[in-house]
DNA sequence: TTGAAAGCGCTAACAG
DNA sequence: CTGTTAGCGCTTTCAA
């Protein structure tokens, strides 16, 4: 075990090349005014005694660090969506990423593990942070802040948003076309204005239908699966059950599948589901989803990230990111399919 | 763009309080001989000042940073699978996460990125770090390192790994079990140790049964679903093509996939399809995987990893991780699914 | 119970 | 072109 050795430092360096600190600091910025053979000396002690400049010296006194925060939620299905986003539009810059994450939402006390470490992280490390659905509504930092998809909703800092309402009208009117008039939703997070806004659009889309609102289809969920499980089959077991659902969330669609499945219905024929968001997970279930495009958030959100940190202006505060409905006909190939098997 | 104002320091907090700089850093770091008066009063100042205390500075000072390093190839399947498992471990620990990506495997230099960034949190801000699917054979570190599922084994790192072998010699008698004499094998990375021994377990399976190897069938992949979708292609256009295919990882099992139904095969009644890794994607598509337990990998690197931080020694400096054999019967759901369809 | 002072590894003036 | 010097914000002796 040996972890006791010192890390070598740039005093090591600079005493095997016989030079002062100063100089091997030049060579490692990159500066040119340094004698091109004490140049290449030095990078060769470099080499071989495997020096690495030490980032906490660094940034202590750079103001530069070259290198993006993000503080996740967790590492589940929905923030690895943004993640893929935001790591390609890392790959095209000259940043590097280092993510952040309690490990758990839900945890007592996420919030306050969320403040702090965006104050960590933009305090010392990086140029900037990326918090991604935050249920915050204030941070202290020195460095520029750029907000996904939050919870809470504040114009002190800019964000990129998904167009919840425009998306939930777009799915109801889907529903409606389809000839629905029993469509039950499954609502997200109270405190989470998406989840409002998804609502709200829910709403809006039956009363210009002019079909009347049964406040027994709405059955409050809180984006996670189990719950939408349990919501699901509350509206299924209903004496006047709905013949479709519209989950808040593509996690709770998936919630309600299993619901509708384990009560013998067949999705999408004798129900239809649609959910928000279009994870991968849900590709695969037949499921109708509204594509909101998470990946391409993550990706605008660190543009937007890197023009602040280079002090340019942003031409929106709030990126509005459009939604898409995703209709999938897995049905369709399952009859195939089986035709095929059967013979 | 208010991100000029510089972060509040403990001097701030001092001044504001009246007392010196280090009667706050005892409060911070919870020593017992400060006066309980001027400790709450120094509290509520941290509080309301919203003070974080700065990252680098503090680890500059200190052996201990409460902090684990993760340096991932990539934000993918693979690895995000890992990344469950490791996140349960931090959230059960009193360490938290950072983790640290180039955001591309394949990108030129990324080896040279691995380890400079291992380096870096290493000797930084890190009490240690954990290596995903690691190309590199050396590390230059000051804190212990804990490699997972590494492609290049290194005597110097303890890792946990996935028993390829022996899964692999499972999926061959699985097939064979099922009567299948004409197997192709779609090959993982050529310079991946796990990719070897997964050759290996193929090529051991079929002497023990007495099938005569035939080279004709062993395609070279490298683990991505494009390349493997080429090598199913050339696999099953032969003049006499395998009855089955096993492809060295879940991406590649994937890629063969998707050529199989464009031939026109069915899935798994045409051509059985096993993969390594058990990704969740590869939970819909019915192929009969090897669970090698990828989040119970990054569980267990994470409490090996703290056991080197606490100076505790390691039961076992290679930790073999047990695989599973996952049969999935996704076509009996299918027949069963379209005749209630069509029935 | 508290403060003064040294120094972690590094960069950025300022001299030479 | 290179070295000297002064901190960055923090923890940690050592005195008081």
């Amino acid at each position: 075990m040996k972890n006791k050795k010192r890390a070598v430092t740039i005093q090591n360096v600079a005493k095997a090349a016989g030079v002062s600190v100063s100089t091997v600091s030049r060579v490692l910025n990159g500066k040119t005014d340094v004698a091109s053979d004490t140049q290449t000396r030095i990078l060769s002690i470099i080499n071989k005694l495997g020096y690495t400049s030490n980032l906490a010296a660094r940034s202590m006194r750079t103001r530069k660090k070259n290198l993006i925060g993000l503080v996740v939620p967790d590492f589940g299905l929905y923030s690895f969506e943004i993640m893929k986003g935001i790591n390609r539009a890392i790959a095209e810059s000259t940043f590097d990423l280092l993510a952040y994450t309690t490990g758990d939402a839900q945890k007592n006390g996420a919030t306050l593990h969320e403040q702090h470490y965006v104050s960590l992280l933009s305090n010392s490390v990086t140029d900037g942070v990326i918090v991604v659905a935050s249920g915050s509504a204030e941070f202290v930092a020195n460095s520029p802040i750029v907000a996904v998809d939050p919870h809470i909703f504040n114009p002190n800092y800019p964000c990129v948003q998904g167009m919840n309402y425009h998306g939930s009208l777009e799915v109801m009117e889907y529903l409606i076309g389809l000839g629905h008039r029993r469509i039950g939703f499954i609502s997200g997070r109270q405190d989470a204005g998406t989840a409002e806004r998804r609502l709200k659009g829910y709403q809006d889309a039956l009363t210009n239908a002019g079909i009347e609102l049964d406040e027994e289809l709405i059955i409050p969920g809180d984006f996670t699966q189990r719950t939408a499980y349990k919501c699901a089959r509350q509206l299924l077991t209903l004496s006047n059950p709905p013949t479709a659902i519209f989950a808040a969330n593509d996690q709770s669609a998936i919630g309600a599948i299993q619901a509708a499945e384990e009560l013998g219905l067949l999705v999408p024929s004798d129900l239809s589901v649609v959910g928000f968001d279009n994870i991968s997970e849900a590709k695969h279930l037949g499921i109708t989803t509204v594509d909101q495009f998470l990946a391409e958030m993550g990706y605008v959100a660190v543009q937007m990230l890197i023009k602040l940190i280079n002090g340019e202006s942003l031409e929106f505060e709030i990126h509005k990111m459009p939604t898409k409905l995703v209709i999938r006909n897995s049905c369709q190939k399952l009859i195939q399919d089986a035709q095929l098997l059967s013979g």
